[in-house]
RNA sequence: GGGAGCUUAGCUCAGCUGGUUCAGAGCAUCUGCCUUACAAGCAGAGGGUCACUGGUUCGAACCCAGUAGCUCCCACCA
């Protein structure tokens, strides 16, 4: 047999995968079986596959594998996500490589560079999906701007207009200067920044001075007050006078309100409203002006009227000295506060104020709260219920707009006059504009479509409607099929952004929930724990790591340490336990494969293929109970332990054959059907390898084209002996004595022993001496009635057993050993007397408890008499 | 500032309704083995004040209170 040792994944791993796909195991149409349907959550179009990636899909892959081998009709529906802000901004950065600006070619020819640049790159992930395994429907491939996704984004946008929860309005927004388009509040993530809080005196018009402290000196200029708290004894002076801008020199009240924290800084406060959301708000309660001094890409405009075309950090590096010169700056203090940065492109965020759309959220949250505190949405792990219901409940309204051009555009049209009609299209628009203006010489050239496009957001929380076509067509097969969808498996990060809004989607379009469960995944860290990044470099590449360790190995490292919700220290290491598991499967493969059947051999090995049976069914138990509680990680664990331990160490040891030696038929096919059941239950876990061995002709004969793992019937579980089980337990342990003995006394594995057992607990060893025979290297089993004398002496529980050797024994050492363990036996005794003693205990302890208690008197009771009579046996 | 959660072996984590014979797993470690499936392996072993302090209970890793440390989420103090 000139098999390799070592399993090689590369060529197993596009063979089946082609395979699959050819014979299109992944399909799936909507049919008689129970549904099972997953959809993915849309990568990045423009991304690359990352190691949250690998989590989260191999994951999805072992559920939906899982649920097509339990005869589910599995549905797993991939796509990818058009991501505005992300891809316009990569779009823009190609483009001015080119040394072309955005501006200059306009919005068509813009989107016509964004486009060949998604048909080029995008999708690129999804090829990457395919060498992890992922068995998804790639006939149902979608992307959000798909032509009839986005116009479910009209129609819903539409929707919620005509029920009056869509309106337009100033506010102070998220400005990302960098992706020059505003950002919902959830796109902003604030970390905390070393800053300078810089003192800059005003001169005041009672000739005097007041000091104000602000982190942000190059906005002075857009102040249009000062605020000092009315109560601030300190200040009393300054009550009706004005205060001088430095360097620009402009004359601003000075207005007072209880809103000023006396305690911070020096108690007066620079009011900012075009650029600082509470001096806005401070600014409407005092009638203040607004002066906004930033243009949309962070630099400073004319109204600056200083450092004008300046970038705003620039801007304040440079009035720094500029203050300094003018006598103006007092001092810098070094300084920690709380910055939000853009999700998308990580720009410093700029509140700002300007025109956007809003929905209004608290009708949509309600029945999506409903759901999941009812618990018909189940989030695993639970703790994150908690902060659901917070969010939903303080939910606040949605800017849903973004001034970019790649996405969905809203469909409003401005008339002449500054009003605006919603409508599907330019023809509609104008006849509602007819009909509103009553003016019907009124022209498609008269109207103006609005600019913004929707959130991505905004059409990502359609998904799973859209994905089945439910808008256009919602009494579709497919939508009836699929829809609500089982599982849900996403990251935490977006459990806001995008969950919760798919199940407000869910209920107001569809009246429906979109999924039942919804796993979340823990972060991937490295393993000093820093979260994954491109620009820390500690992200290894997903495909050099299937490069080496073989797909189905990645596959078991990602899995072997990722409990739900839990972040996952991501190490190398695990994927070569995953590597090395795949190896143990095919040597196990290659050890059966290179059996001989002899006919004429009568069976020897029921007890071991009985107890391993039993083993089986008793471990599918655990898998079926972990996987029900979504304990992913565990029920990998069970399976391992079951195929390592259990089939590979224990089984295979009690059955082999000696070298060279041909195996009973009865054994033989008992191993086969053994195999294929593991080869079953791993699959979900390791497709490539499992299905490779599944087509070994020698072993499992030549299969139809259509006789595959991954549509193989999952095994059900089937009878368990217990009784069998347990008395196993005490077999192995005694091999696992008798090695020991060996280790312990030098004596070679190849010198074969002889048992002696004097068997108290009633179990029939003599219906195991075949394996222990063959594990142990035992040449002679014979019954003893009492101790033997020149021989190692041990015990399993209250079993004894003896090794006769030529050597002399240490006496004094046996009797220390086994008065130490009868000083703790007595102590045990002891304590569990004092329990059955206790009236209280008696009284209040479950029945089953109590019995407990007596049984393990019983024990100990039993062993103790045997020690005692050892020790008199070694004293006399 | 508010909230949630965590702390169990060197590391990563289980431990379900408080009750088996000193608390489990995987990895790592140590010892012995190239034993004809596998050294990416085999056999065996060691390793813990369950963060700390107190309480409830016949009985606490588990329930309660406090303390310390860590993590995450939310929040407009310049």
């Amino acid at each position: 047999m000139n098999i390799s040792t070592k399993y090689q994944p590369k060529e197993a791993e596009d063979k089946w995968y082609s395979y699959w796909m050819e014979h299109r195991f992944f399909r799936s149409v909507p049919d008689e079986r129970e549904p099972y349907t997953i959809v993915i959550p849309p990568p990045n179009v423009t991304g690359v596959l990352h190691m949250g990636h690998m989590l989260n899909n191999t994951i999805q892959d072992v559920l939906i594998r899982r649920a097509r081998m339990k005869g589910k009709n599995a549905c797993w529906v991939p796509g990818t996500d058009h991501a505005s802000i992300a891809t316009e901004a990569k779009v823009v950065a190609m483009l001015k490589e080119r040394g072309i600006n955005k501006k200059d070619i306009g919005r068509e020819k813009f989107m016509e560079y964004a486009w060949e640049w998604k048909e080029k790159y995008g999708g690129i992930i999804l090829e990457q999906l395919k060498k992890l395994g992922a068995s998804c429907d790639w006939d149902r491939t979608r992307f959000t701007m798909d032509e009839d996704l986005s116009e479910a984004v009209t129609d819903t946008f539409i929707h919620l207009y005509k029920k009056g929860w869509i309106y337009r309005g100033i506010r102070m927004v998220n400005w990302d200067p960098q992706g020059k388009t505003a950002v919902s509040d959830e796109e902003v993530i604030r970390k905390e920044v070393n800053q300078k809080l810089y003192y800059i005196r005003y001169a005041v018009t009672d000739g005097g001075f007041l000091t104000i402290a602000t982190t942000r000196p190059e906005t002075i200029m857009a102040d249009t007050a000062i605020c000092i708290n009315p109560n601030d004894e300190r200040y009393k002076h300054l009550h009706g006078q004005k205060a001088f801008i430095p360097l620009i020199n402009k004359e601003i009240p000075i207005i007072l309100d209880d809103y000023v924290d006396m305690e911070f800084g020096t108690g007066c406060l620079k009011v900012t409203p075009a650029h600082d959301l509470n001096d806005y708000e401070l600014g409407i309660k005092h009638n203040l002006p607004v002066v906004d001094i930033l243009n949309d890409d962070g630099t400073l405009n004319d109204k600056a009227q200083i450092l004008v075309g300046e970038d705003r950090f620039a801007a304040r590096k440079k009035i720094v000295p500029m203050l300094e010169e003018a006598g103006s700056l007092e001092k810098i203090e070094d300084y920690k506060s709380q910055i939000g940065f853009s999700e998308r492109t990580d720009a410093v965020i700029e509140p700002k104020l300007s025109m956007q759309w809003f929905c209004k959220m608290p009708e949509l949250a309600r029945p999506a709260l409903d759901y999941v505190l009812k618990g018909d949405i189940k989030l695993i792990p639970e703790k994150f219920v908690n902060t659901y219901r917070y969010w939903m409940e303080n939910v606040k309204d949605w800017c849903i707009s973004r001034q970019l051009w790649w996405g969905q555009r809203i469909p409003a049209w401005y008339l002449p006059d500054g009003q605006y009609v919603i409508a599907e299209n330019g023809e509609e628009a104008l006849e509602h504009a007819k009909l509103t203006t009553g003016n019907l010489e009124i022209t498609i050239e008269d109207l103006r479509q609005e600019d913004d496009v929707v959130d991505t957001w905004f059409s990502s929380w359609l998904w799973p409607i859209s994905v089945f076509d439910g808008f256009k067509d919602p009494n579709n097969d497919d939508i009836n099929y699929y829809y609500p969808t089982n599982d849900l498996v996403t990251a935490p990060e977006i459990l806001f952004f995008w969950v919760a809004r798919m199940i407000m989607a869910g209920h107001e379009f569809r009246g429906e929930l979109p999924f039942r469960n919804v796993y979340l995944t823990g972060i991937v860290r490295d393993k000093i724990g820093r979260k994954m990044s491109k620009s820390l470099g500690n992200s290894p590449d997903p495909l050099d790591l299937m490069e080496k360790y073989g797909a189905d190995g990645v596959r078991v490292g990602m899995l072997f340490s990722s409990p739900a919700g839990n972040d996952l220290m991501f190490d190398e290491k695990h994927c070569e336990q995953g590597r090395n598991f795949a190896n143990k499967v095919w040597n196990a493969f290659r050890l059966l494969k290179g059996w001989q059947v002899d006919d004429s051999l009568e069976n020897k090995n029921e007890i071991a293929i009985s107890w391993f049976k039993s083993r089986f069914n008793e471990a599918l138990g655990e898998i079926e109970s972990n996987f029900a509680q979504y304990r992913i990680s565990e029920a990998l664990m069970s399976t391992y332990k079951l195929v390592w331990d259990d089939f590979c160490a224990w089984y295979m040891e009690m059955i082999k054959p000696a070298y060279e030696q041909p195996i009973d038929k009865e054994t033989y096919d008992a191993t086969v059907s053994f195999f294929e059941g593991v080869l079953k239950i791993l699959h979900p876990f390791m497709p490539f390898i499992t299905e490779e061995l599944w087509h070994d002709e020698d072993i499992f004969g030549q299969r139809s084209v259509q006789d595959c793992c991954i549509v193989a019937k999952m095994p059900e579980i089937g009878q368990i002996d217990t009784q069998l089980l347990r008395e196993a337990e005490v077999v192995k342990e005694l091999i696992t004595k008798i090695r020991e003995v060996r280790q312990t006394k030098k004596i070679s594995p190849k010198e074969s022993l002889q048992l002696s057992i004097k068997a108290n607990s009633g179990i029939s060893f003599g219906r195991f001496e075949n394996i222990i025979s063959k594990t142990a290297n035992i040449s002679n089993i014979s019954p003893a009635n009492n101790k033997i004398e020149s021989a190692i002496a041990f015990r399993v529980s209250t079993d004894e057993f003896f090794i006769p050797i030529e050597e002399d024994l240490d006496t004094a050492a046996e009797i220390e050993k086994l008065q130490k363990e009868k000083e703790y036996l007595l102590g045990f005794l002891k304590s569990v007397d004092a329990k059955l003693g206790n009236d209280r205990f008696m009284q209040n302890a479950k029945p089953e408890i109590i019995e407990n208690e007596l049984k393990k008197k019983a024990d100990a009771v039993a062993k103790l008499k045997i020690i005692e009579d050892n020790l008199r046996g070694l004293a006399g």
